[in-house]
RNA sequence: GCGAGAGUGGCGGAAUUGGCAGACGCGCUGGACUUAGGAUCCAGUCCCGAAAGGGGUGCAGGUUCAAAUCCUGUCUCUCGCACCA
C-alpha cells in the first residue's frame, strides 16, 4: 500500500470500529460526562448534502477529542423521519410512506457511516418507529393531562385544577368542558392556514407572507377543528430562562423577538349598554363611579371596549378606536346606517389572505361603525372604526389609535381625515421635525415629555408617565398593567397520514355523531399505530384528513358499550424532534420514555450543533415540551440544551455573472436590478437582460468590482449562491468521497473557515487538504515501498530542541483551538508542523505519533492507519490526548520589533526572558535604531518585554 | 421600515483581543524532475517603486506612544422579523 488511498483504508477502519464497538457508550457515564448532539436529519430522497457533514464533523471532532481526554461521551444519531414528501410520493406511486422512509434512511445511514462519524449506532432511532412514537403519544397525553397554574408558575395535573362552584353545579359535562378548556392540549374551531397545493393545514410560522414556507404555495384561511398546544402559558419562562443558556446572543434575540414580550396596559373605554351614536355623559359618570368601587374586572363586560396599549402615556392623544373585523363587538357597535358598509368590509377582510392583508395592501382600509366610545381619562367621545390593520389574535383585538405617536394610526388617520393630537413633545432631537410633530403633520414614536395631557401629567417623561397613569387607571378600576406576547398557541394538528396519530377517542352517540366528549387512550395501550392497509388517493385535496378513510376496524372502537371514533388528525413533524434527545439516552426502554437515573446522569445536552433555520421553531417547541416534562416530574432539569452552536450555511462555488441585453451587448452589473419573478432588467429602461455565467479567467478585479477582462468598462456580479437543484450548484458528498476520501471532506469542511460563518464551497480547496493528507502520509510512510513501511526518516531518536518546540507548540495550539471549536486554525497549525518535519531528515517517532493523535479527531481513518503502521495494535480512539510542556515551547531568543513614532523601523534579537530595561538597551544598541534616533529628542519610550519597543521622538 | 451580523490580497480566511497586518490553504509566476502533468519538489506572490522608501484592513473623522481591533458618522452586503398597538 504505497500511496495514500482513502478508498481502501476508510472502509477498513469503519469496519474495525463497528466490529469492535469502539464508540459504544455506557448506560451511565463513568467520570466526566459529555452529551454532544447533532440535529438529526430529515432523511430526504436526495440524500446527504454537504451542509450535513459540516456540523456532524465538528461534533465528531469534539467527541473523539474528549474521549481521548477520558470523558464519557454520548454521541447518538437518528432520523426525523415523518414528513410530507413520503406521503406525496405515496400519492404519486402507491409506495407506502414507510417503505420510502426506510429506503431513504438506509441511504442516509450508508452516507453517514461512509464519513466515519463516531456515533454509538446502537442508539439509532427514527421518529417513525412505533417504539418511539409510542412515547411521543405518551407525552401528548401528559400535555393533555396538564393545566398551567399561573399562581405557582408551573404545569400541574388536570385532576388538581380547581373547579369553580358554579361550574360544578352544572354537572359532569360542564366540569369536563371546564377541564378541556384548561388543558395544555386543547381543541379549537379556528380559521387555519389551508394550503391546497400541499393538501394540509400549516402553522402560522410555516406561512411566510401569505404563501407556504415550503414550496411557496398560496394559503387560504378556512375554519377547521384543530388541536392546539398552549405554549403561550410558558411564554414567560421560555423567555426568562434564555438567560441561563450558553447560546449565541443572536439566537437568543431571535427567540426573544419571536416570543415578543411587551408590557403596557389594558384600558377599558366605555361604550354603554346600547352603544349608538354620540356620547352618553350620564351613563359614563355612573360607570366611572361604579368602577371605582368594583375595580377592573378580569373579563371585559359588554359595556366597554377593552384595548391593550404599550403607550398608556398617549391616552390623551387617542382620537379614535379600531376593532379587528373579527371582533365579537363589531355587529353590536355598528349603527343601522353603517351596517351595509361594515358588513361588506368584514366579508372582504375574511376572504383576504394574509398576503393581501400585509405586503400588497400598503394602503390602509377600514369603515366607521357609527358608534363612539368614551376615553376614560378625559371623558371625550371618539369614533370606533373597524379595520384589518388591527389583528384579532393579538392583545384584545381592539386598539385606541394615537395617530400622532403611532405610524400605523398616523397613516390611517391621514387616509380617513381623522384628527391628530400630539401629546408627546419629542424635544430637540435633530432627527425629528419637532414643529411638524406638535402640529400633527408628522408622527413621532420616540419618548419625550408629556403635553396636552391635563395638568396632572403634563411635563412628565414618557417612562414616568406610563408608570403613573397605570397606577391611576388601576386605582380607578379603568385599567391595569398588562403583558402581551407575539407568540401564539401552537397549531398542533395536521391533515396527514404520515405522522403520529393522536391517542384520543371521540365519543359517538347512537346516531354516530360525536358527543363532544373525549377519551384519552390509556398510556399502557400505546402506541396507537397507523392503519396498515391504506390506499393513497392522488386527487385527495380536501382539508379532511386521509385517516378519515382508514378501515373501519381502525377508525372505530368500542369500550364499555360506548362507541368511539379515533382522532384522524396527526401530529406535525415537530412533535418527534421535540424530545428525541431524551430517548437517545435509553432508546430501548419499554417502560418509560427514559429511565430517570439515566436522564439525571446525562442531561442536559452539553453541546447541540445544527443549522440556524431551527433557531426559532424547533428549539422553542423542544424547550416548551421539556419544561412541561420537568413540571410533571419526568425530567430533572428545565432546559434541554445547555450550549447551542449554529453552523453557517455552505454555499455553492463562487460564480461570476455578466448581463447581456437582447442584442447581445454587455450591461454593467451596477445598472441591473433583479425583478420579483427572478428575472433581470436594466434599472433605467426596464429592458430585459439575461444573466450569463462567466469563467473565472474571463474577469478581473478592478477597484472593488470585477469587470470583463476584454471589456473593463463592464462590471460583473461575483458571489456565491445557496446550493439548489435549480441552480445546479449542489455538491454531492458521495462524489467528493469518491474523489478525495471522507477524511478530505471532513478536513476541508472544517478548514473552510469558522464553523458559524457562511462559506462558499471550493473544489480546489478540497484538493488542497487532500494534498496535506498526502504529505502527512509521506512524512511517516514510505510511499515507494511495496508493502506498508515507515519512511526511513522516522527514527527512535530524541527530538532536537527545535523539533520538540514545534511538537509542543502544535499540541498546545491544537488543544486550545479545539476548546474554542476553532477547527480551521487547528488544521493550519498541523499543516505548519508537517511543513516543518517534511524538511527534517530525522523525524523522531514520538513527534510523529504526537501529530497522528492530534490529527485523529479530524481525519480518523488516516490517523488509525498511520498509528497501526507505527506499531500499535489497538485503535487510537482511547489513547490519551498528547500533553504539552510549556518549558519546551519557550524560545531562547526572540525578535522584537522597534518602532519610531509607531512605525516599524528595525528588529533586534533579545533573550526571551529579557526585561524592559534590557530590551530597551538592546534596542538602543542597534546601529539602525541609533542612526534613526540621531539628533532627535526621545519624548517617550514604550517597552513591552518580548513584544515591542516604541520611541516617541521630536 | 425594525433588529442582528459582516466588510482584511485574485479567492477562502489568520491576527494571542490595542502591540511586526495578511498565519494556513487555494490560485498565480518562475524553476527542477518528467514521455507527460490536473503528480511531486524548490523559490516567489498585499499595492506603488529599480532601490531607498512610501501606502495599505469598505469610506470619513476621532481616542492612543500604538487601531483590522475602541468611539462617532457613513456606505455596502447577508440573515431574521415585518401592520404584534
Amino acid at each position: 500500500m504505497p500511496r495514500y488511498n482513502p478508498a481502501t483504508i476508510e472502509p477498513k477502519w469503519q469496519t474495525y470500529w463497528e466490529t469492535h464497538r469502539t464508540f459504544a457508550c455506557p448506560r451511565l457515564p463513568k467520570g466526566r460526562k459529555l452529551y454532544v448532539l447533532d440535529m438529526f436529519p430529515y432523511p430526504s430522497g436526495d440524500g446527504l448534502h454537504v451542509g450535513h457533514p459540516e456540523g456532524y464533523t465538528a461534533t465528531d471532532i469534539v467527541c473523539r477529542w474528549r474521549r481521548m481526554l477520558g470523558d464519557s461521551v454520548m454521541h447518538p444519531m437518528g432520523w426525523d423521519a415523518f414528513g410530507l414528501p413520503a406521503e406525496q410520493h405515496a400519492k404519486r406511486t402507491g409506495t407506502p410512506p414507510r417503505a420510502t422512509t426506510e429506503r431513504n434512511i438506509a441511504n442516509f445511514r450508508r452516507q453517514l457511516k461512509m464519513l466515519g462519524f463516531s456515533y454509538d449506532w446502537d442508539r439509532e432511532l427514527a421518529t417513525t418507529d412505533t417504539d418511539y412514537f409510542r412515547w411521543t403519544q405518551f407525552i401528548f397525553l401528559v400535555l393533555f393531562d396538564t393545566w398551567y397554574d399561573e399562581a405557582q408558575g408551573r404545569g400541574r395535573t388536570i385532576a388538581e385544577l380547581p373547579i369553580p362552584a358554579d361550574v360544578k353545579h352544572q354537572g359532569d359535562d360542564a366540569v369536563q368542558r371546564y377541564r378541556d378548556e384548561h388543558r395544555l392540549a386543547y381543541q379549537l374551531e379556528a380559521p387555519v392556514n389551508w394550503c391546497p397545493a400541499l393538501g394540509t393545514v400549516l402553522a402560522n410560522e410555516e406561512v411566510q407572507g401569505g404563501v407556504s414556507e415550503r414550496g411557496g404555495h398560496p394559503v387560504t384561511r378556512i375554519p377547521l377543528r384543530q388541536w392546539m398546544l398552549r405554549i403561550t402559558a410558558y411564554a414567560d419562562r421560555l423567555e426568562k430562562d434564555l438567560d441561563k443558556l450558553d447560546w449565541s446572543e443572536s439566537i437568543k434575540l431571535l427567540q426573544r423577538n419571536w416570543i415578543g414580550r411587551s408590557t403596557g396596559a389594558e384600558v377599558d373605554f366605555f361604550i354603554g349598554a346600547q352603544p349608538l351614536a354620540a356620547s352618553q355623559p350620564k351613563e359614563f359618570d355612573a360607570w366611572v363611579k361604579s368602577r371605582r368601587k368594583t375595580g377592573f374586572p378580569r373579563k371585559a363586560g359588554d359595556d366597554v371596549l377593552r384595548v391593550y396599549t404599550t403607550r398608556p402615556d398617549t391616552l390623551f392623544g387617542a382620537t379614535y378606536m379600531v376593532v379587528a373585523p373579527e371582533h365579537p363587538f363589531v355587529e353590536r357597535l355598528t349603527t343601522p346606517e353603517q351596517a351595509k358598509a361594515v358588513r361588506a368590509y368584514c366579508d372582504r377582510a375574511a376572504r383576504k389572505s394574509d398576503l393581501d392583508r400585509t405586503d400588497l395592501a400598503k394602503e390602509k382600509t377600514g369603515e366607521f361603525t357609527g358608534s363612539h366610545a368614551i376615553n376614560p381619562v378625559n371623558g371625550e367621545a371618539i369614533p370606533i372604526w373597524v379595520a384589518d390593520y388591527v389583528l384579532i389574535s393579538y392583545g384584545t383585538g381592539a386598539i385606541m389609535a394615537v395617530p400622532a405617536h403611532d405610524t400605523r394610526d398616523f397613516e390611517f388617520a391621514q387616509q380617513f381625515k381623522l384628527p391628530i393630537v400630539a401629546v408627546v413633545d419629542p424635544g430637540d432631537d435633530p432627527a425629528v421635525d419637532r414643529d411638524a410633530v406638535l402640529a400633527g403633520r408628522q408622527c413621532s414614536i420616540a419618548d419625550g415629555v408629556a403635553i396636552n395631557s391635563s395638568d396632572a401629567y403634563d411635563g412628565l417623561a414618557t417612562s414616568e408617565f406610563k408608570r403613573k397613569i397605570t397606577e391611576d387607571l388601576t386605582a380607578a378600576g379603568q385599567g391595569r398593567g398588562a403583558v402581551n406576547y407575539k407568540l401564539r398557541d401552537w397549531l398542533f394538528s395536521r391533515q396527514h397520514f404520515w405522522g403520529e396519530p393522536f391517542p384520543i377517542l371521540h365519543e359517538l352517540d347512537a346516531a354516530g355523531h360525536p358527543t363532544g366528549r373525549l377519551r384519552a387512550v390509556p398510556a399502557n395501550e400505546l402506541p396507537v399505530d397507523l392503519p396498515a392497509a391504506m390506499t393513497f388517493d392522488a386527487a385527495h385535496a380536501s382539508p379532511e384528513p386521509p385517516l378519515e378513510r382508514a378501515p373501519a376496524d381502525w377508525l372505530y372502537v368500542e369500550i364499555d358499550g360506548k362507541r368511539y371514533k379515533r382522532e384522524t388528525n396527526s401530529m406535525p413533524q415537530w412533535a418527534g424532534s421535540c424530545w428525541y434527545y431524551l430517548r437517545f439516552l435509553d432508546p430501548r426502554n419499554d417502560r418509560a420514555l427514559v429511565d430517570p437515573e439515566i436522564e439525571r446522569a446525562w442531561m442536559p445536552v452539553d453541546l447541540y450543533v445544527g443549522g440556524a433555520e431551527h433557531a426559532v421553531l424547533h428549539l422553542l417547541y423542544a424547550r416548551f415540551w421539556h419544561k412541561v416534562l420537568f413540571d410533571r416530574g419526568y425530567v430533572s432539569g428545565d432546559e434541554p440544551f445547555a450550549r447551542l452552536v449554529n453552523q453557517g450555511m455552505i454555499l455553492g462555488e463562487m460564480e461570476f455573472t455578466g448581463y447581456q441585453d437582447s442584442s447581445g451587448d454587455w450591461v454593467s452589473a451596477s445598472q441591473v436590478a433583479s425583478t420579483a419573478d427572478s428575472g433581470f432588467v436594466v434599472k433605467k429602461t426596464g429592458a430585459q437582460v439575461k444573466p450569463v455565467k462567466l469563467a473565472a479567467d474571463a474577469v478581473e478585479k478592478q477597484g472593488d468590482a470585477f469587470v470583463l477582462k476584454n471589456n473593463p468598462t463592464v462590471a460583473v456580479d461575483s458571489r456565491a449562491y445557496k446550493m439548489s437543484k435549480s441552480r445546479g450548484n449542489v455538491v454531492n458528498p458521495d462524489q467528493v468521497v469518491a474523489d478525495f476520501g471522507a477524511d478530505s471532506l471532513r478536513l476541508y469542511e472544517m478548514f473552510m473557515g469558522p464553523l458559524e460563518a457562511v462559506k462558499p464551497w471550493s473544489m480546489e480547496g478540497v484538493s488542497g487538504v487532500y494534498g496535506f493528507l498526502n504529505r502527512v502520509w509521506r512524512m511517516i510512510l514510505d510511499e515507494r515501498a511495496d508493502a506498508v513501511a515507515l519512511n526511513e526518516a522516522v527514527a527512535d531518536a530524541e527530538p532536537t530542541p527545535e523539533q520538540a518546540r514545534m511538537l509542543h507548540k502544535t499540541i498546545k495550539a491544537v488543544t486550545e483551538d479545539l476548546g474554542q471549536l476553532a477547527f480551521n486554525t487547528a488544521i493550519a497549525r498541523m499543516m505548519e508542523f508537517v511543513n516543518f518535519f517534511l524538511k527534517e531528515s530525522v523525524r523522531p517517532r514520538a513527534a510523529m505519533e504526537g501529530l497522528v493523535l492530534l490529527l485523529s479527531p479530524f481525519a480518523p481513518h488516516l490517523a488509525e492507519e498511520l498509528w497501526q503502521t507505527l506499531g500499535h495494535e489497538k485503535t487510537l480512539a482511547h489513547e490519551p490526548w498528547p500533553s504539552f510542556d510549556e518549558a519546551l515551547i519557550k524560545e531562547d531568543v526572540v525578535e522584537v520589533p522597534i518602532q519610531i513614532q509607531g512605525k516599524l523601523r528595525a528588529r533586534v534579537e533579545v533573550p526571551a526572558e529579557a526585561d524592559a530595561a534590557a530590551t530597551l538597551a538592546a534596542a538602543k544598541a542597534s546601529p539602525r535604531v541609533a542612526e534613526l534616533l540621531e539628533g532627535r529628542t526621545i519624548v517617550k519610550e514604550v517597552v513591552i518585554p518580548g513584544r515591542m519597543v516604541n520611541f516617541v521622538v521630536r
